[in-house]
RNA sequence: CGGAGUGUAGCUCAGCCUGGUAGAGCACCGCCUUCGGGAGGCGGGGGCCGGAGGUUCGAAUCCUCUCACUCCGACCA
């Protein structure tokens, strides 16, 4: 491809509401335009990548099995109101009516669609298992887009059903699609994690989300240094740093503490270690009274955690302070487990906890040198508190590190939620219908554009992965209108290239270097050629890639077999 | 939907407070010079100043109402 058919559109100064790096580079390379909040047309350079996402995704599914199909955006409420989500769905699901009054919206994902293609298409246990998939563009109203096709409201999507006679059947594929998508994202050369995720309310064992390791990512997730664990910093199982609680050493005492009602105003002005505190919060109960959460200083309450505790209210509620002081008779400041007239979960980490300092249930007074059993009997123990980084990774191997992550994928096992609402079944071998079981499998195909400019940039511009980079050599000639000599070359390498299969964009607009090389980083491409007489009089032309710092001069006439090498 | 903010050229912004008939840089078009890291000169095209209403002799500017967009929160690929 030349320049001069293939226009770029770079952006010297950056669109002012763009937020992280991955949207400023794609408004900056010309990749993408708004037409709409959460709206993006994609340039023909942004295609190019987009296409090639999208080409790794589709030979990986079909290497595993799964075949492809293509189902429509619109889609009509019947089907909705029969799996219950048109009344569930809310506001994110865009609906609309037809010049008949018939009510349809626009696909968020494909449940209903392919359960209602399932029990029309398969009657016998024989065409089990199958798994189904499509790439296709979806559409959810989303409160907020942002960041650019990271959360838009229209974006493309690959998303696969599985269908099962029995549930070893499903885990066998689910499986397979963990696989695959290890092997989609190898390829396309990111950093990531495969995490355990929260299964909800459809209950089943196994989900996982695949995150690409970034700093502006919009999820914390936790994953161990030793092995592959990981989870969501929500979900991950918070262990105490030792097993056994130490014995008392010291004596319990009533401390006077009039200025210090947080704990780090009690770290500060006693010098007391922050992890030797503990702090009490109070939430309403499930009997619509009051419970006590106690957890370390250093450490957070986990809502999600606390919520699902029997003892507390669903959804959680802290107390107001008029609550507390009914209650327990002193303020949120001076709270403590020794004669605390409520009821209390203590996280694990509290449990093995000595001579620890807490509030004393009277205001401007702590008790220091707690120790369980001797002062106060140790109540139910429970996980409540976030994983923090250091702490030990729940499968025993190594410790917990924590980075942010960007959710590009999500593997479920659905079980029977669709199958059974929408009556899917099949005949098994005794002649019996039987409700299939259900596995669904997505990829967030145009985020993993963007989860991937956020892994690869520098300070100018994109570096693209090898493997979905729009294009892979720039040639750039020096004065080519000038020197017959660099116009010969050039042309030459350019048939050459294109010969040998190499995807390479000729920059034939004769502009000054600096505004070639600064677009040419700009947009990432992974290998550059630079053709000058300089070089020529040698017989060599310059080679860089694009995470080099300095030219390599290499012979014209091998310039193309390195970079055939280079390129795999 | 709650809170905060912004709408002036394709992009980044000035002008608004204190009303007087539209500006700069970049980008674009033409000519000339320049040419190894985003050049320079001259000339040119481009605006319903988000929209509606009001105040005024006169509104980008003041007032009211609207719409759009962005940021912070809950949701998700």
């Amino acid at each position: 491809m030349r320049t001069s058919q293939f226009p770029l559109h770079t952006l010297k100064e950056t669109p002012s509401d763009a937020e992280i790096p991955s949207h400023r580079l794609m408004l900056r390379a010309g990749m993408i335009r708004k037409l709409a909040s959460g709206l993006y047309t994609w340039l023909p350079l942004g295609l190019r990548v987009l296409r090639k996402v999208e080409r790794i995704v589709r030979e990986e599914m079909d290497r595993s099995g799964a075949l492809e199909l293509l189902m429509p955006v619109v889609q009509p409420a019947e089907l909705w109101q029969e799996s219950g989500r048109w009344e569930q769905y809310g506001p994110e699901l865009l609906r609309f009516h037809d010049r008949h009054g018939r009510d349809f919206c626009l696909g968020p994902t494909h449940e209903e669609i392919i359960t209602d293609l399932a029990r029309h298409q398969l009657k016998s246990y024989r065409q089990l298992p199958v798994n189904f998939y499509q790439i296709q563009t979806k559409f959810r109203d989303e409160i907020r887009p942002r960041f650019g096709v990271m959360r838009a409201r229209e974006f493309v999507m690959k998303d696969a059903y599985s269908f099962h006679l029995d549930q070893a059947s499903l885990e066998e594929t689910y499986r397979v699609m963990h696989a695959t998508y290890c092997r989609i994202f190898e390829r396309c050369g990111l950093d990531f994690r495969a995490v355990a995720a929260d299964t909800g309310a459809i209950g089943g064992s196994a989900s996982h989300e695949f995150h690409v390791l970034a700093d502006t990512g919009e999820d914390a997730i936790a994953f161990s240094t030793e092995s592959d664990y990981a989870a969501n910093v929500e979900l991950a199982e918070a262990l105490p740093d030792r097993d056994e609680r130490p014995e008392p050493s010291k004596e319990l005492e009533l401390v006077e503490t009039p200025n210090a009602k947080t704990i780090a105003e009690l770290v500060e002005q006693f010098g007391v270690p922050v992890e030797q505190t503990v702090k009490t919060l109070v939430v309403e109960s499930a009997d619509g009274g009051l419970v006590a959460l106690l957890v370390r200083g250093d450490h957070e309450l986990n809502e999600v955690k606390a919520e699902k505790l029997p003892q507390v209210a669903s959804p959680l509620r802290f107390a107001s302070e008029e609550e507390i002081r009914a209650a327990i008779g002193a303020g949120p400041g001076s709270l403590g487990p020794v004669k605390l007239p409520i009821p209390m979960v203590v996280d694990r980490s509290v449990a093995v906890l000595a001579d620890f300092t807490a509030g004393a249930n009277i205001d401007g007074k702590h008790y220091f040198g707690i120790n369980w059993e001797r002062d106060v009997a140790l109540p139910g123990v429970a996980d409540l508190r976030n994983v923090v980084e250091g702490d030990p990774s729940p499968d025993g191997k190594g410790v917990l590190t924590i980075a942010r992550g960007i959710e590009v994928g999500h593997i479920f096992q659905l079980g029977t939620k669709y199958s059974e609402a929408m009556n899917a079944t099949v005949l098994d071998e005794n002649g019996k219908a039987v409700t299939m079981i259900m596995g669904c499998y997505g990829i967030g195909v145009s985020r993993v554009v963007g989860a991937a400019i956020e892994q690869h940039h520098d300070d100018k511009g994109i570096v693209w992965p090898a493997s979905i980079a729009p294009f892979q050599v720039a040639l750039l000639p020096m004065q080519m209108k000038k020197s017959e000599a660099v116009r010969e070359a050039v042309e030459k390498l350019y048939t050459e290239m294109q010969a040998a299969g190499i995807e390479v964009l000729l920059d034939d607009r004769d502009l000054r270097p600096g505004v070639m090389f600064a677009d040419c980083e700009l947009i990432g491409i992974p290998w550059r050629v630079v053709v000058g007489e300089r070089g020529l009089k040698e017989g060599q032309v310059e080679l860089r890639a694009r995470t080099a710092s300095e030219n390599e001069m290499v012979p014209l006439a091998t310039v193309v077999d390195r970079l055939r090498e280079a390129l795999g």
